[in-house]
DNA sequence: CTAGAGTAACTGACGAGTCAGTTACTTCGG
DNA sequence: CCGAAGTAACTGACTCGTCAGTTACTCTAG
């Protein structure tokens, strides 16, 4: 040990340029938000992780909820992009949803801290409101691949349409609930392969959303 | 309910019983808990909330933590409780579903703040261990339901089986997580009847379900 | 008059945010 | 090449508000 706590690199600097700094202090409290939760983080902790004390933190954040709300919407903006990208690219439905699930995963496998952190704190309304612009924005997806998809076919009336609109809504929740408990499930699960859990994803759902057009129904069970 | 809980009654009596007083903080406690989630919620403000001071509440409860654990225990078993007699009294999967779907909304209807409480702590294994118990509660319901009726099959054989086992695990994570999503969309969105909406979940769930026995796959898209 | 329902006022610890001072790096006159 | 002046990165030790939990007391029903 010579002298400080050189951490892995032997002689490293620990004074960085300010710009450097930063990036590793978003990096680190991203890990620690994303890890214990944003109310049993503190700054020291985040400030520990990054051997750095909490002054310097300050230096570089004016307060807790404006660090955090700077990495989720580093977050979200990523997210929303890949989102974005994936469904223009997308020529129909089931390549739509194949699109967007592969992204999750995607994002979910890169990013696992990141993902962390958005599962943590997607149904808290007390922070990070941004994350519910996550969740629309997902919500929304859905809907322009569902609505585009339907306004190609010209067979459809100006009446059935809004009814299907109606419908399209109500598919949204399901596909959104489903597609993010599967990618959490298999986080949870390494031992299955991505590719299967996928699979199953995209069939479930787009089973789900097959039946928007064929209109098949199911029939109503008598129930207890 | 005349007199009974004090509350608007201007000279209403403040003593209550020991018994009758625990009752009103669990209640209260839970509404608490549920509009503000666990770390936002002071003891103070469930005492306010009651008309009464905090020592008291600490004369029934030795801590917040105990205070939490035993509203969510008593959520869990509530909850449990109501699923375990809806799949037991379900003939066919279809059917199973839908009671299940049924006690879902039944219970967040009658029980808002106990379902709130819910869904905000799902997913954080930070305080409220009991909830991860619903969450496996909740999937295994659906395990047992798919695996009860396969083994009603004997066209299956043991191989099949164990194939099929797996893919009903990973159908699971869908299920469970398109009602749940479901539930809470259709509480934002009161305009929508739940009939609808519960019947739109059914459908979709249960097309999912189907599809295990049926082995309809498919086709592979491409993908970009 | 007394047991137990109830409270106001207190304590101790924790955690966000601050500040005076220190250390490493850069620059520039000589 | 050298060292002093200047500056940006960095820190230890604080303040101050908040909140879980306690103590010592009052009040009232029976």
């Amino acid at each position: 040990m010579t002298g400080g706590t050189g951490e892995a690199a032997p002689g490293a600097r620990r004074r960085m340029p300010h710009a450097r700094r930063r990036e590793q202090l978003l990096q680190v409290a991203l890990e620690e938000f994303g890890r214990r939760g944003y109310h049993l983080t503190q700054m020291e902790h985040v400030a520990a992780a990054a051997r750095v004390s909490k002054a310097l933190l300050y230096q570089h954040f004016a307060s807790k909820e404006e660090l955090f709300a700077e990495i989720t919407e580093t977050i979200v903006g990523e997210l929303t992009a890949r989102l974005n990208t994936a469904v223009l690219a997308a020529h129909g439905s089931a390549d739509g949803i194949r699109a967007m699930i592969r992204v999750l995963f995607d994002y979910a496998t890169e990013e696992p801290d990141a993902w962390a952190l958005v599962v943590r704190h997607l149904d808290k309304p007390e922070v990070g409101l941004e994350l519910r612009e996550l969740r629309d924005r997902l919500g929304t997806a859905f809907a322009d691949l569902l609505l585009h998809r339907r306004r190609a076919d010209p067979a459809l009336s100006a009446a059935a349409l809004e009814v299907n609109e109606r419908r399209a809504r109500l598919l949204v929740p399901l596909m959104y609930g489903s597609m993010l408990s599967m990618v959490s499930w298999w986080l949870e699960h390494p031992d299955t392969p991505r590719e299967r859990a996928e699979q199953m994803a995209v069939e479930f759902i787009w089973l789900g959303l097959d039946r928007l057009r064929s209109g098949e129904r199911l029939p109503k069970a008598p129930a207890g």
